[in-house]
DNA sequence: ATACAATTTAGAATGTTTCCAAATATTGAC
DNA sequence: GTCAATATTTGGAAACATTCTAAATTGTAT
């Protein structure tokens, strides 16, 4: 059995076609951990593991996988996009000093009452978002 | 009295000086009900009422105002940062749609238990941040 | 294999934000 | 008020992430 098969089918199911790079792309993404990247640091990445794919591409896939519903993009920082391996609801600690995401395990966070969307249009996500940042010793 | 007085108050107590384009952006930022801008468009604004200051000012003026903590940095779009006039802990609507921000009324959204900062850090913000799709009418 | 369609690519373009060094304004001392 | 010292403002350049574009390459179905 071809060793990328798994990553081929994950792609084919969500309707795209299994690139050279979108496999790699997807290796580098779903074997393991899930994982908290950025477009660079994927990016960076895989031209370190000598994978030959360009950075316009990591976007165009980062988009596609999002589309298809195989990674949720995180908006914490007002400068980058990130993209998050477990499509799962759940909420995110945010390290202002290394750019590092962390998730909140489910549970820790309770959410009362949503209020109503308003008509014609539906609520898309709920994201909470806990800052951490380095105390500063003001004594 | 001076009609600035209560703005040059304002910035005085924050430890700025009142400078004629720091007190013209206070105007439009604490005059009326709470706002949220982005430095773009408080420029537009500025621009648009005669006031003569650059974008540069715009936006070191609201780093300094949020420094501050006449402000709040909130962050719901990977591509700009907005700015909300109350600073009181609140959460938002985000309407993807016109790029527009709205509160939360208090007490809409309980939150549970935070978990605990690790060691030598400490939560600087807990952000909800409720975004508003329109449907598509996907039948 | 071939042909048509989809994907990838490098580089240019865009949009937001920051940086810079020169010009200007503000402040505090007299 | 004037003056010198300091802080602020400014336009333009630079930085950065991201998107766009049109040409080249690759994938797919036949």
């Amino acid at each position: 059995m071809h060793p990328n098969s798994y990553f081929i089918e994950h792609i084919r199911s969500a309707g795209l076609s299994p690139t050279r790079q979108r496999v790699a792309l997807a290796k580098l993404l779903f074997q393991g951990e899930n994982r908290h990247v950025t477009a660079e640091n994927l990016y960076k990445e895989a031209i370190s593991e000598k994978i030959s794919v360009s950075l316009a591409t990591v976007y165009n896939t980062l988009h596609q996988f999002t589309d298809a519903g195989m990674l949720r993009e995180i908006t914490v920082d007002a400068n980058r996009s990130y993209f998050d391996t477990n499509t799962k609801s759940h909420h995110h600690f945010y390290f202002e000093k290394d750019g590092k995401l962390g998730d909140i395990p489910d549970g820790m966070i309770t959410l009362g009452k949503l209020p109503e969307a308003p008509q014609g249009t539906k609520i898309k996500s709920v994201d909470v978002v806990v800052t951490i940042a380095h105390v500063d010793n003001d004594y």
